[in-house]
DNA sequence: TTGTACGCGTTATCAG
DNA sequence: CTGATAACGCGTACAA
């Protein structure tokens, strides 16, 4: 391992000071070109290059941006990852990331480490709602001192930060809406936890859809599991064993694609036909949706776009004073063939 | 935005030096008790924290490893990621993503970045070998004078680092051996691009594998693709639509596990049942290949293993002499129900 | 047990 | 146009 060159051994070898060779570095017009091109040739000789802690140092700020979030092999997480990351690298800007173990709340250890690296700002995403809200506020408005605070959250969290919120209401409204024109009245939903206030919302927003709609919201119909796959499969069984056949939904609304996915296994493991015997949609629209079978309907959250806003949010709060800022990215419903769209209505 | 504590700050409210909060942070034995508790009173108070950039500055490092790799949405590419960020984590590192846009090469920005911030290694992932071999070694040879490099690379590469080496040879093997067992012998291989180094070696190592089990080894069994859905969509119809029925492949060998999913999609288009009329089978043994219908039997290169040697690997070349180092985690085949297996033995 | 003084690599300010 | 010099925040000898 070499010793980088520093400003110093440059400055001495080139017979100048340190000023002059910062001033090389960044163009600044102002240097004799003789100067310029004798101090150019030392720098590309030790292939010299500022250090960033200095720098960050004297400049009292990191050019980066943190993202927090539960887990990056997640779609939907590393969808908003990658996202930030391109908006903010556009901007000149890093991005850190920073997993939650687990369902576990936002650490302390996390917090102080954010404030340690003197970050630029913080995206949190993922079901850190799910925490004690007095924990989450203190850590929130601890953050909020030393750098803008950026979520991605349920509508009616509310927290002293930007606030990009993810469009729950369609998310329930328009599954629903799409698979009572399709002619369904019996439907299900499986997946999210009731422990977690984000999972459970949407729960709650499902429940509401079906009640404006005057249909059956029958509680055997709500399952509460996990967010994955097994989750999925473990929902359909324990829903429809418990019932008898006449009282089947004849659809079902999942958490996400993940839980959508193990359904669609198990449905077919009983012996069900899709979407004939039983529709089914998603939540995410994950690059596989085109590809399971039948390809699945989902809702698309917009990740991506959401995290793109809170970056520039983020980066906008470092300017101007720090402003309150919520907004939404509407849902959209991507319909493929797995509530049996494309067979037209479908009589009770 | 509330200025941070600096230790001057508390050294001075406290009646003691900066010397003396050091060794209050530090737990440094050797001062005296009451003193102690006074400072930490001070310390708690204005929650003060060291600055990161500071103590790096001085101590000359960071703390931290990067990883570059082509896409971080990849299932691939995250699970090496968060493997690695774990395993860094545990030995008190912090890992920082560096996205390689599209099949793009490292660019040299990159390499001035990581050089730049001063890491303590860097891993790279995916196929950075397609660059020229002489611009990937210039790069490396640059990194290297100033930190460990690791790489996860094909078996035959021989970059002068660390190499961690995916088991390309039972890759190939291991495919082409199942479905010979099965009765299989007409076997196709679709996927990857022959620009690549990479991805041409797995097909090389393929048609090697034919010949070594004396299999037929007709050039219309090996179409070149991408490595994404819509290229297994697309080698699938191209390769069958030019092949009169009796001379169709009864398996097909997929570059990875997305473009099996696009060729699983395409086949059935075409009416074929699976695995009965074609065997299939990934590679990377994804998180969705035991819900695909027929579950997908798949390749496991262990990619979180070879990440995690990877990092321990870096974390030591650190410490001693910088050694070369070489290693292969042998490749498994994860056997589901798309090759038939459960079905047994399938004459010709 | 505690404090002083300096180095870490940069940038900015202010003279010249 | 260029050069000192003072921050930036911290750790660490060395001294007391």
């Amino acid at each position: 391992m070499v010793r980088k060159a520093t400003i110093y051994d440059i400055a001495r070898e080139a017979g100048v000071s340190t000023a002059t060779v910062t001033r090389v570095v960044r163009q600044d017009p102002k240097v004799k070109e003789e100067t310029r091109r004798r101090v150019q040739q030392v720098i590309d000789a030790h292939a010299y290059t500022p250090s960033v802690s200095a720098q960050n140092l004297e400049a009292g700020r990191s050019r980066a941006l943190a993202v927090v979030l539960p887990v990056i092999s997640n779609t939907y997480f590393n969808r908003i990852f990658d996202a930030a990351y391109w908006e903010a690298e556009r901007n000149g800007c890093s991005v850190r990331l920073f997993q939650t173990r687990e369902n576990q709340a936002i650490s302390p250890e996390i917090v102080s480490e954010l404030i340690r690296c003197r970050m630029d700002g913080v995206l949190f995403a993922g079901s850190i709602w799910s925490t004690d809200r007095d924990d989450l506020n203190t850590a929130l408005d601890k953050l909020g001192k030393y750098m803008p605070v950026a979520t991605i959250c349920p509508p009616d969290v509310a927290l002293d930060c930007i606030c990009i919120q993810s469009d729950l209401v369609n998310c329930s409204r328009l599954p629903v809406r799409h698979l009572h024109t399709l002619g369904h009245r019996r439907i299900a939903f499986i997946g999210g936890s009731m422990h977690s206030k984000d999972a459970s919302r949407r729960g709650a927003g499902f429940l509401e859809q079906l009640r404006q709609m005057d249909l059956p919201d029958d509680p055997a119909y709500h399952v509460d599991a996990g967010y994955d796959m097994e989750s999925g499969e473990r929902a359909v069984l324990r829903m429809l064993s418990g019932l008898e056949k006449s009282r089947w939904p004849s659809a079902i609304v999942t958490f996400n694609d993940l839980v959508a996915l193990g359904a669609i296994k198990q449905l077919k493991k009983m012996g069900l036909s899709l979407p004939q015997d039983m529709a089914i949609v998603g939540c995410d629209n994950q690059f596989f949706c085109a590809y399971t079978d039948p390809p699945l309907t989902s809702v698309d959250l917009h990740p991506e776009e959401m995290a793109q806003s809170a970056v520039r949010e983020l980066l906008l709060a470092r300017e101007s004073a720090s402003r309150s800022f919520a907004m939404v990215r509407e849902a959209t419903l991507v319909i493929r063939e797995s509530c049996g769209a494309h067979l037209g209505y479908r009589p009770l």
